[in-house]
This record gives structure tokens, sequence and C-alpha cells, in this order.
DNA sequence: AAAAACTTCAACCGCCGAGGA
DNA sequence: TTCCTCGGCGGTTGAAGTTTT
């Protein structure tokens, strides 16, 4: 039973706060204090969700809020807390007198995360991306010349940064990383190369003829799901883990599923769609990788980038539904997502998928038959 | 000068846990 | 124990403002 509205939305005034309504809530508050806020609305005279009130009072009426703009300390003392508790803005902002988690949690999103890709560093670990991809490169084989390997599931990466929404792809011609940025009002694409960290925004990835990842996906007609993989310079991991107080798996998940990236292109029978959100290493058909070609999310990778962060608790989205029956705690989900990094390799990618496939049909048939009965 | 692109940030959304009936 | 309300949180949206073309 889903939880009922707060208030009738249909009939309550949204969006923008006139002085008048401000001056109500005001007025209430320094008449009647705070606590309620269900019933500021109806004893102050406004025609507003009490939510909307209460966020009102919260992120602009106080009157120890600062309206100013960030000093540099707050700025080193935010990107610092950041470093160790990653987006916990609501921690962040109590120790910034005067300022909301709203206030934090925009000035990062606007200036602070720009400030740093701008400078090479990622946002998310807060280390060089030229140390991340060198370590990254070390232990993933990440410069090899096989060119076959570039566009399996392991080369397809949502960084689940923010509200961001990048994705990062590796191009074929050159270790380079794009991240792909979503951001529904900002579709600047960021292109960093790992070998010198050098970062550089570029709004027309797509008419960049060396960037080869196009043609990787020529399945025709199906939806390709990119899914986010929490695994890599996710803010899922520096969060997640960071904090004391956990999310919970179907949480992460369904931020992260939300976050899945969907590229039409024209028909096949196979679906990867199916394939992507399905766990391959559940199936025992699904070939495993020997250990002297590991590509990036072999368990060596996933494991040498856990060690960089503080601790590792990372879901993979695609395996929400076993991680709910079966797990009972982050070490499991550990050892899945590892086991599932661990999965696949370019050459047999093929197979694989067609022994899936075929795995799924039979399975659908015997669903089928069961619910007929 | 106008349009397009980009940025900012207030406000909203949906989920969660706590606590009371 | 269950249901409901409330406050809190992080993520997202979109209007308004600003800058660039």
């Amino acid at each position: 039973m889903g939880r009922p509205p707060c208030c009738d939305k249909s009939n309550v005034k949204r969006g923008l706060w006139t002085p008048e309504e401000d001056a109500k809530i005001l007025a209430y508050v320094s008449d009647h204090g705070t606590g309620n806020w269900t019933l500021v609305p109806k004893k102050a005279g406004l025609n507003r969700c009490g939510k909307s009130c209460r966020l009102r009072w919260t992120n602009y009426l106080r009157p120890d809020l600062k309206h100013d703009g960030f000093t540099p300390e707050e700025e080193e003392h935010i990107i610092n807390l950041h470093k160790a508790i990653g987006s916990r803005w609501s921690l962040i902002a109590k120790q910034l007198p005067g300022r909301t988690d709203n206030d934090v949690k925009n000035y990062w999103n606007t200036k602070l995360r720009k400030k740093l890709l701008k400078m090479g560093i990622d946002p998310i670990t807060h280390k060089p991306f030229s140390q991340i991809f060198t370590d990254f490169g070390n232990v993933s084989g990440f410069g090899n010349n096989d060119p076959g390997n570039h566009f399996g599931r392991r080369n397809i990466h949502n960084n689940n940064n923010n509200n961001n929404n990048n994705m990062v792809l590796m191009s074929k011609s050159e270790p380079s990383t794009i991240l792909l940025n979503k951001n529904s009002s900002n579709n600047n694409n960021v292109i960093i190369n790992p070998r010198t960290g050098f970062v550089q925004e570029n709004s027309n990835l797509y008419s960049n003829p060396s960037w080869e990842f196009l043609p990787q996906f020529q399945v025709p007609n199906q939806e390709i799901i990119i899914q986010p993989n929490p695994n890599l310079f996710s803010d899922q991991v520096s969060s997640s883990c960071s904090s004391p107080s956990s999310s919970t798996i179907t949480q992460r998940s369904s931020t992260v599923q939300q976050q899945s990236q969907i590229i039409t292109t024209p028909s096949s029978p196979f679906s990867w769609s199916e394939f992507l959100l399905c766990d391959p290493i559940s199936s025992p058909d699904f070939p495993q990788e020997p250990d002297n070609d590991q590509g990036m999310f072999s368990s060596t990778n996933s494991l040498t980038l856990a060690e960089n962060e503080t601790t590792v608790c990372q879901i993979n989205s695609t395996n929400e539904k076993k991680f709910d029956n079966n797990i009972g705690s982050d070490d499991q989900a550990i050892n899945n997502t590892n086991a599932e990094a661990s999965s696949s390799s370019g050459s047999s990618f093929v197979d694989a998928i067609l022994c899936q496939d075929s795995e799924m049909s039979s399975k659908l048939f015997e669903l089928l038959d069961t619910s007929f009965d």
C-alpha cells in the first residue's frame, strides 16, 4: 500500500514563492514555531503543500541561513567532506553553518564538480584521472591490442555520477575514455586521456570519427541497454560505502536502473536488453575468462579498484532480484559483484549471447506451460 | 539585436525510517 | 503487528537568468 499524498496536489499552488507567501510563513513560525508542517498551510492561510512550506523554510527563510556566495574555505571544506563521506549533503551542510543541504548540493553540482574535472580530478574518487587510469590500465590490460574486447558488456560503463548519468566508453583507437554527460540541461561531454589525465569538454562527440564505438553496437533493431555499472568511478560506491546509514540494495538498484541508457538501432532476434539485464555468471554455459586475459571487469580489476576505496559494497543493478532474495550482507553482494565482474570475454561474447538466448527461450516455454496449467 | 546555448538554483519528487495510534 | 503521518534525504527538473554566437 503506497503512501497517500501529503496534500491534494491538484489544489495547491506550486512553483516559486511570492514575498507575501514568505511573509505568511515567517509570521506563522514566529508565532508558533516550527513543527507539524501539514497544518502550517491551513493555519498560515497558504494554499501550499505542507512539505513545500517546510522546504521553503528550511532552504530559504530560516533566519540563520547565509545567502551570500561560498567562501574558499567553505569550498575546501565541502571538497574534503565529499571526499570523506560522498554525497551526504545533509551531513556536509551540518558542518557549514548557515548552509543547507540544497545549497551544498547545488554548489557541488554546478561549481565544484566542474572545477575538479577541469583540474583533472575525478569528482567521485577525488583522485587525478591519470592515476586512476594508470592503476586501472595496470591490471586490466587496458592498453592491450585486443580490439575485440572493447565493447563487450565490460567495456560499457555508466558513471553513475550524481545527477549526470555519465557513461564511460572506451575508444577502440586509443585508450581514452569518454564520459557521456546525459545531464538534461547540459549535453557537454568530457573526454579524458588516461595517460595524461587531460580533461576536455566536447559537445560534438558523435561527430568525431576517431571514436569507433557506434559500429560495435550493430545489433539491429533492438534496444541496447547500457547498464550503469557502479563498479567504476561510481558515486554510489563512495556514498553508499562510506555512509554509516547505508542505503538498501533496492534503493541503490532503483536509482541505478533509472539511469540505464537506451540506444535503439535497426532488427535482430537477439535481445540485448535481456542479455544485459540478466546475470551471465549464473549461467553455467557462460564462458569464464582466463586469468591472463583479464578484461576491465575482471575480479582482479574490481578488487584493485576497490582497494582504492575505503570499503567495497558495490551492487550491480542487474542482479537486484537475486540479491533481494539471496544476500544477507554486503559481503555477499561484494562476492556476487566480483563474480559478475569476472564474467565474459570478448572472443566468446557471441557464444555466450547465443547460449543465454536459447536458455532463456527454453525457460520461457517452461514458464508459459506452468502458467497455462 | 535576436536567438541559441548554457548555467544556476529553487522547488519538486519519491523513497525511507521513526514514531505514534 | 499493522497502518498511517511526518520529517528528512538525495536526486532531478525546469524556469529564469546569463553568456555566447
